[in-house]
Parts: structure tokens; sequence; C-alpha cells
DNA sequence: CTAGGTGCAAAAGGTTTGCGGTTAA
DNA sequence: TTAACCGCAAACCTTTTGCACCTAG
């Protein structure tokens, strides 16, 4: 296999590129390189200085425009913390973040029925697109987990 | 009846700033009052233009700081939407926020059994303090409700 | 060719802070 | 008296924008 093969499929983000009508140009596909490889949602500036890894030239202007592109696409999250740097990632399946006291923002997973459970807390006459749920509090002990 | 008895009773205010050994000044008082009024969420700006009614010579950043405090009491919650202008209300029991593409922001009551759900979410060896609930979505046509 | 993208630097905009003066216990 | 607090203005910091150049279809 080719080593380029290391590098995300693209497939996936082409596809969702083109479903704006827009490209997956080398900027966009090392952003999200970055963020599929990352379990720790980093922010707008730790994503910029590890894309700088791979693509040298890349400023935080593009990155943060090509984090905001890939955000619209539905291909990335941004992950908010009160008026902290946003955080973002490529888990798109759906899940809350625990956010522990250290910094720390960890996913936690949301089965099919607690989304149902949740979007039917609304009063009568409100449709959600979509909810965000956030814990604060104390993350367990460290695993020894990766990345 | 005096006039005054207009402001908040100011007991609920002064018993939780006392409780972290804060003044209830004038100043966070006009704040407290505005948002105990309010039930639209008003920005940081917004409850500035208010509470000057009430106080004329308060400053954007003493509304701030005013702020800050209270939340830091318990005695408000900030509300966060993405990088938006932060909103701030003042009802304290468990609750959610409805945010309309209009930029409205509804109250979304959580039962204690909804609450105990939301929690029970988190997987082994998590702990929350607190979580945060927001829906965006389509508000349904707007109520002759009052403010 | 030419519309869309990038990079740079400068601007924007909400929030915070430093400091001198004021106020309440 | 004195520690807490306020108001002002300047600073901060993340994010956005304008613009000239570049590049892929």
């Amino acid at each position: 296999m080719m080593k380029a093969a290391m590098e995300s499929t693209g497939s996936e983000l082409a596809e969702g590129l083109a479903r704006s009508g827009l490209r997956p140009t080398s900027q966009r596909s090392a952003v999200y390189d970055v963020l599929a490889s990352s379990h720790d949602h980093p922010s707008a500036e730790e994503v910029f200085l590890r894309s700088r890894k791979v693509l040298r030239t890349i400023s935080l202007a593009t990155v943060y425009n090509c984090l905001e592109t890939l955000v619209d696409c539905g291909l990335v999250r941004a992950v908010h913390r009160d008026r902290l740097p946003t955080r973002y990632c490529a888990n798109r399946s759906e899940h809350a973040h625990f956010h522990a006291e250290s910094g720390e923002v960890t996913d936690v997973p949301l089965s099919p029925e607690a989304v149902k459970y949740i979007t039917a807390l609304l009063p009568e006459g409100f449709a959600a697109d979509s909810f965000e749920l956030s814990y604060r509090g104390h993350a367990p002990r460290k695993t020894g987990s990766n990345i």
C-alpha cells in the first residue's frame, strides 16, 4: 500500500464537500485529517499547529476558514464551552461532551433511544433541528487510553 | 407599601451574595432585578441598557462584573450559543434552552426524571456537577405571551 | 480563462482588566 | 479606617474580513 493511504481515504471528505459544491483542497484535507485522527477535540490554534506539520505553509486564517467550511458541510462538529476557544471534532455519530475541570473533553455516546428521549422533552410546537448536550464535572482517573 | 417594594425583595439576592461574603450593591441589585423581570434572556449589552434606566450611571464593565458575580454565586445562569454574545437568565430551576433561528431563546423546563435520565447517560466513572442542554430549531408560531 | 481558494495582515467585537476614586461596614 | 466596589478606558484574544495572488477545472 502507498504511504498516502495513511491520510483519510478522502472519499468521505470529498463527498461531503462535493455535496456543497466545494473542492477538497489540500488545506481542507489536512485540517480534516488532523481532526479525524484526534480524539482530544483540539482548538483552531491546535489544529493549526498540527496541520502545519503536514502543510507547512497553511495559515491560521485558512484553518479557521477550513473549519467553518467543514462544519457547514456537516463533516465536523464545533464544540463550545463558555467563552473558551471553540474546539472541534470529526466524530459525526450522535454524542454529548463531558468537559472535565482539567479542560479535557470526552465524547459521551448517545443511543438512539437517548436522542429520542431528549428530543421528546420539548414542549408541544417546538421542533428541534439538533441539540447539544454537555456535562461539566470530574472525569474518572485517567485511563491509559491512546491520544 | 413603599415604591421600593417594586424591586426584588432582595432577600434572595442578598442571601445569595452573603453566602459568598459579598455585598448587595445597588448595581448588583439593578442587574439582578433586570434579569428577574425578564424572560427573554438578554445579553450583557441589553442588561446594561435596561439597568441604566434605573441606575443611570452604571457602566457596561460594571454590568459585566455584576453578571459574573451573580453567575459565580449561582443566582444567575449564563447561556451560551456558539460565539454569539452570552445571554443571561435568572431562572434557577432546572431547564434547557431552545434557540430559535430568530435568535429568540426559550426556557424548556426539565422534570426531575428528565434530569435523572440525562445524568444517567454518562459512562461509568464520570460524575457531572451540572449539564447544559440546548436545542436549535424552529419555535412555534409566536404566542401572544408576555415578555 | 475564471471562479473559487489561500495567505497575510488588519479589523472586529465581546469581554476583561488596571487604576484612581468612591462607598459602605 | 479600610476593604470592597465602581466607572472609565485601554487591553485582550478569538475569530472574521478585505484584498492580491494563485490554482484547479
